[in-house]
DNA sequence: CGGTCACTTGATCGTCTTCAATACCAGTGG
DNA sequence: CCACTGGTATTGAAGACGATCAAGTGACCG
């Protein structure tokens, strides 16, 4: 159903609309605007692809020539400075819409952290169904919106939290984003390295580690492995991500 | 023709028309997606209000039942730790338009700075509105679009820029804006206070002081006033912005 | 003038960074 | 089965940048 590789599935209609009906980003995603009866037309724009671990989807100072949506994995955001520094500006998982751009350029780079699958928009066509889906063009404000009040959380925490905090956020932000699929309850697979979350956090791989063992140690969490997490004090942590000591 | 206080001014069709069509903010507004000819309409749902010094315009946490578009003055939006931490996400001059929010609540406050004249329209009416005007569908979309670029450069500032960066890329940035209203080549007023700034920049005031010190005795920029500021080498200044030494 | 308030300047302190070494884990091949 | 390798994570010690605490300056205003 889906391309295995990059090779682009677009050309036949009943199996492309068959694939946005029952993708698994749809409940999620700006797709839902459109009527099940209708997403034929969707699929005929789309192009479904596949990016190994490390690929870039988006370019910072490319053409924003496309849209992209997430079927499956995790896509790391991020911003360089000219000398590498790097900042992460966020993770898109399952039914993510990057690619909102006013200029003609992208303004941030995305990368694939693991398999990723996910389906391409050309920005052209696309806006031309938005003329036919008002709904789908309120959806996207919507998921801008979303996306700036996430922002200014982030500048909050950039700003203003120490890294015992920031860390203490991050958990609990990713334990409520893998509620949805983890089993476990509190229990959640980290997909990105430490690197990615010192440069999301604003911090270095040597605190963010320091600080998630401090944290294991008090009692707040368990690391059974370097890519998993169980939250132990749930309500605990949520105050030490706001500040109380 | 404008409400001097507080008052509102609709009821007046025709004066209120003329306040729209003639507003300074009309040009880089929402508001210049209805055409002259309909701003009655527009006119008809706002409600022009002057806000003194210090006034919060927009409460976090309160039900987000307005939006808001400013038509002369400057507000600074912001979000707070429970102890008393904040951080300020932006600040918004003429033109600019607040009050997104996909949740029924406002996801962060708003002051006015100095003295400040904005429009009111309620949240339900110009969702009326905008089913008749699709193009004001799609500025909001761009206004949202140019706010996150704007975070996610403010990202970067704030979890990798050094004290030194992050004042020399708020200076540049306040130039630019400024060119518009400001006459001499890049000078300009600070609206906001070293504090402001600071919880701006993530820094301390005093931080933000010594740095607007050195950045003078270095000869960047000169400071004639403490709410003065003018760049005398604005290549260097950006330079410095992005992290050439 | 005396008061307040914002800003500036100085001295000390602490958190996080930097530099460096070690541990761990998966994969590969002897 | 175990040594070897490369990459990632952890831990340790020293250093730097910005925060904190504290004093001093200047402008505005009654």
């Amino acid at each position: 159903m889906y391309a295995p590789s990059t090779r682009p599935v677009v050309l036949d209609p009943h199996g492309a609309a068959n694939a946005c009906t029952h993708c698994d980003a749809r409940a999620h995603s700006v797709c839902n605007a459109v009527p099940d009866s209708d997403v034929a037309r969707l699929a005929a724009i789309a192009v479904v692809t596949t990016a190994q671990p490390g690929t870039t989807l988006i370019q910072e100072g490319d053409p924003a020539s496309h849209f992209v949506n997430i079927s499956a994995g995790t896509v790391r955001m991020y911003k360089l400075l000219p000398d590498g520094r790097r900042q992460i500006t966020g993770f898109a998982g399952v039914g993510h819409f990057l690619g909102l751009a006013v200029s003609s350029t992208y303004a941030f780079s995305a990368e694939a952290i693991d398999t990723v699958r996910y389906c391409r928009f050309s920005r052209a066509r696309l806006h031309t169904l938005l003329d036919d889906y008002p709904a789908m063009e309120k959806r996207l404000l919507e998921i801008a919106s979303t996306e700036l009040v996430a922002a200014q959380d982030q500048m909050l925490l950039l700003g203003r939290k120490t890294a015992r905090e920031r860390l203490a956020s991050f958990l609990m932000l990713q334990s409520r984003q893998g509620v949805m699929c983890q089993s476990p309850r509190g229990r959640f697979v980290l997909p990105m390295s430490r690197g990615d979350i010192a440069d999301y956090l604003g911090l270095t791989i040597e605190t963010v580690s320091r600080t998630i063992t401090k944290l294991r140690s008090e009692g707040y969490i368990d690391v059974p492995s370097a890519t998993e997490i169980a939250i132990k004090a749930p309500a605990a942590l949520e105050g030490l991500a706001l500040g109380n000591a």
